[in-house]
DNA sequence: TGGATGGCGTACCAGATGGTACGGCTCGAA
DNA sequence: TTCGAGCCGTACCATCTGGTACGCCATCCA
């Protein structure tokens, strides 16, 4: 199998996981099931990922990449501060709202091992993009984004709320992501404002 | 069996539940396992919570009430709204981050139907509490928490920034509750202040 | 064009699971 | 003191699980 093929292969794989753990869940999701889905051999799944749980790593890892070639651009556009966090926060939302990261969450959230990685890459992946952003901003004397690990934070959490918690409940409330993303930038600014 | 015998045991088998749930995850703790750890027969436990979901459910109810009876005291003392506010946030953020808490969110997010019950739970017991409190702030006039709803979101959300999900994760962060309450708080009302 | 690498499908294994059935015994009620 | 409700422990059932083994065949390389 050529090489191009076989990312093509491994990529199909990682679809089936992700559609059959969406609409079976955890349990649904056995190494059987999955093969019958994405027609491929156990043997060959357990010859590529190892085993259950190196198979759902692969795909958390495949999703942070994807998440970080997503929020990326975002960020670098140069334009008001507002727009730039907003845009971001959008971005943001839609993502950790959407399918894909509320599947993948569940089953970190299951799985310890699993919790550990996509906790690591999603600091390693989304949390740079921000901070940076935020310390230019401090750099330029509007913002006073210090301690920056605060700063942060806060603007995470008036992003959020209760939003994420609620779709991984499965609870989802229907919400506006730009407008809720403009009203956590709006307060946001008003907090860390150097002239109030 | 004598009803508060009855009830007793009842509460030695979700104790039981609970310490099994949280030394072997849910796929340790099988009917047989929680049946063992509780010396109590698998015939009792279908005949008392109707099958593993409905113990679950139990459990998680169980939770909820406990929940509320721990936070109501704090929101009706009379004192400084700013010292009210923070001593709710720090109970709160002692019980979200709590291992119960996480257990039971773990739980809610893994299956569909436990999730509906912990997010309606959740909104009956830990919501109105605060919903009272801010809006009689608001009625005092020194705080214009209106909408409601958005008061709320943004006090949680600056309250639980993204500590929440890191438990869920297990990968908790330290954190000074009571600090990260105080914060929160007087955040939240260099939002929400008539008079900045 | 020939041979070998390697994926597919199926079969197999031991073990565990949710749920039910059934003696035997304890304990509360009359 | 007697009797029956009901809990414990164990056994049982069909089913499913992760993981391994092994022919068979297509595809790629020399």
């Amino acid at each position: 199998m050529r090489d191009d093929q076989k990312d093509a292969r491994r990529d199909a794989i990682l679809d089936a996981t992700r559609d059959l753990l969406r609409e079976a869940g955890w349990r649904g999701a056995s190494m059987r099931a999955i093969a019958a889905r994405a027609q491929a051999s156990k043997e060959t799944l357990y010859a590529w990922f190892g085993n259950r749980e190196g198979l759902f790593e692969a795909l958390i890892r495949r999703n942070a990449l994807s998440v970080q070639s997503t929020l990326a651009p975002a960020v670098v556009a140069k334009a008001a501060p507002e727009d730039v966090l907003t845009r971001f926060g959008t971005a943001l939302l839609d993502l950790q709202l959407g399918a894909d990261a509320v599947l993948i969450n569940r089953l970190a959230i299951a799985d310890p091992v699993l919790g550990a990685i996509l906790a690591e890459a999603g600091r390693e992946s989304t949390l740079p993009l921000l901070a940076r952003f935020l310390s230019e901003l401090d750099a330029e004397g509007a913002i006073r984004a210090d301690p920056l690990d605060e700063a942060i934070e806060d603007y995470l959490g008036l992003l959020k709320g209760d939003l994420q918690i609620a779709a991984l409940l499965g609870v989802p409330r229907a919400v506006d992501t730009r407008a809720q993303a403009r009203r956590a930038t709006e307060r946001w600014i008003r907090l860390y404002a150097v002239n109030p």
